[in-house]
DNA sequence: CTGAAAGCGCTAACAG
DNA sequence: CTGTTAGCGCTTTCAG
């Protein structure tokens, strides 16, 4: 680690330890001519204050972090994006952790949290978790949590979401109005928010359409890759084959894709397809993919700014409120 | 921060803050009775050390930093993946910062590491940056840094990198195979290690099938996304039109598509596209992209683990060797 | 095997 | 305006 310290610094300026501290942070009981100094000798030397050091004193460690189930996909990449430009204008830095869907993992890094290692925690839950006990301790000791996207109803909360039920009964009602007569919903878990939500909108359509329970398909893809692939691949090659599909998150969009591409099924002829997604080249896909595109980046950044308020009024106390972002449906080809 | 300490949990047990601290570290010095009495009541009360003094006291952070350009993109998103696991796997955590191609933005990221706060450094350089003294700087101060994909080779200093040069290589011959004679190489800036290594495969090819060098057409594509799209349309829109273009990024290829749909030029008709992509859905673009496809988890793998190897030896010593990991050509549609 | 004590580098009272 | 001092919470000698 680092060598250089304040105590030097002092020394070298023949100042106490106190008074250069005082300098380097503008303290105002500082007179112009030695903060100049010091700070001169600050800048040329390169000194960096030792941030453990300082969040030890402080009580703050000038740290947020980031929990999500997952890097590789446009929508939590872009929100990543949004929360580190505001964590970076506020001169934070912003710990990253993948929970890949695993509910066990996803407490290990929240429990580790309770040590005091950030001042603030943004997190989208893995689809699986359901204890929101991790949470509620971490709460307890006052560490704000906001959730975004994938949050929990359970619990008062400051939470960013999308309107994912209204998307979604929109989404289904495009495949209905297009012809659509047996829609399939493909869907990453069934408890997680973003798939109740989701599903409650499907649900909706399907009942003002006149469609009963039985009508409603729902194939939850909570394996890996390949498995999610055969599974659809199954539902696509039955006789009770789907001719309309919702695909609540990108990457089931993209497998169902190649299982049509696989099985020779024409899309949009034999087969519609809608998919929330964040993917840039939807409009390049062949034939070009119907979206419902969330705003991602700013979901981040509305995260971002919410934990940062709280953290500068220095009240902790997060407001119990949902804020409610718009996401956009954009037709093309695939429900064409 | 958290409230929870050592020395509450000494008192609880009526043990000294030493014996307790020992205990928790499993140290053979400790007796196995309390050794679990203490663990037990730990993990009771969910009692997490303060990391920060941790950190300050033993000289290590547990931390390790990883610089990237952008994170919206698939290659970074994806070599993130990669290291993030082999942090979580060696008990560390990642801060994560974005240069977004700025040099100035990316010096006073490694500054600040100065302090102390990381134990280590996974970088890919910003596309302008040229100067190395922030980098020298860390080194100096025994801080290990390792370059991926975009690397300085004015340096001693350990690189994973992909095999630029072949691969571009490759990707020229495959276009001039195929009959394109005039060849545009997209790229994002003039200087960034990759883009000059992918400059000179392509170089190399157009030398061995009697190429000039009037024939290179380097067009560099350094601006925001709307900038570029208007830089390649105009090439594209021009009476010296290119017959075949190598995109050296992903977000160029997509730009490229868009500009060709927009003018209604025939993928691989009027031109042939071939791209520097890990994009999962290259296949299901319409027409497919013919991709060069980056090792990215696996470079991001192997860059964190060249890191811990070097952390956990303690020898800080970095070797001066650059590790290159095969790139992969798959031809699609874009080039048949 | 356990305890006492020093000190990591910094900040924040409090004196002067 | 500047200096002194205590102490953040932990780890690590060093004694016992």
């Amino acid at each position: 680690m680092g060598n250089l310290t304040i105590r030097m610094l002092a020394e070298k300026l023949g100042l106490s330890v106190g008074s250069v501290s005082k300098a380097l942070r503008d303290s105002p009981e500082i007179s112009t001519s030695t903060r100049k100094k010091v700070q001169e000798l600050a800048r040329e030397l390169h000194y960096v204050p030792n941030p453990y050091a300082s969040s030890l004193r402080r009580k703050r460690s000038g740290t947020i972090a980031v929990v999500l189930p997952e890097v590789a996909d446009h929508f939590f990449s872009s929100a990543i994006d949004g929360i580190e430009s505001i964590a970076q204008a506020n001169g934070y830095h912003t710990l990253i952790y993948l929970t890949h869907e695993s509910p066990l993992r996803e407490e290990a890094i929240l429990q580790d949290f309770q040590g005091g290692r950030v001042d603030g925690i943004l997190i989208s839950l893995s689809g699986a978790t359901t204890d929101p006990r991790a949470i509620r301790e971490l709460v307890a000791r006052n560490i704000p949590v906001i959730f975004f996207d994938r949050v929990f109803e359970e619990l008062p909360a400051t939470r960013i979401v999308t309107d994912d039920l209204h998307s979604s009964y929109q989404a289904t009602r495009c495949l209905l109005e297009k012809g659509c007569r047996k829609i399939a919903y493909l869907s990453i878990s069934s408890t997680s928010s973003i798939m109740v939500k989701r599903m409650e909108g499907y649900k909706k359509a399907l009942a003002e359409y006149g469609f009963s329970g039985e009508d409603v398909n729902c194939i939850v893809c909570e394996g890996d890759a390949g498995r999610n692939y055969t599974l659809i691949k199954d539902s696509l090659a039955s006789d009770r084959r789907p001719d309309g599909i919702i695909a609540s998150v990108e990457k089931l969009a993209i497998t169902t894709y190649q299982v049509c591409h696989d099985l020779q099924l024409s899309i949009p002829g034999d087969i519609k397809i809608i998919a929330f997604s964040n993917q840039a080249s939807a409009a390049l896909l062949d034939p070009s993919l119907t979206t419902i595109t969330q705003p991602a980046f700013e979901m981040g950044r509305t995260a971002a700014a919410a934990l940062f308020r709280v953290l500068q009024t220095e009240e902790a106390i997060l407001p119990d409120e949902t804020t409610v972002l718009p996401s956009k449906l954009i037709e093309r080809e695939s429900t064409g």
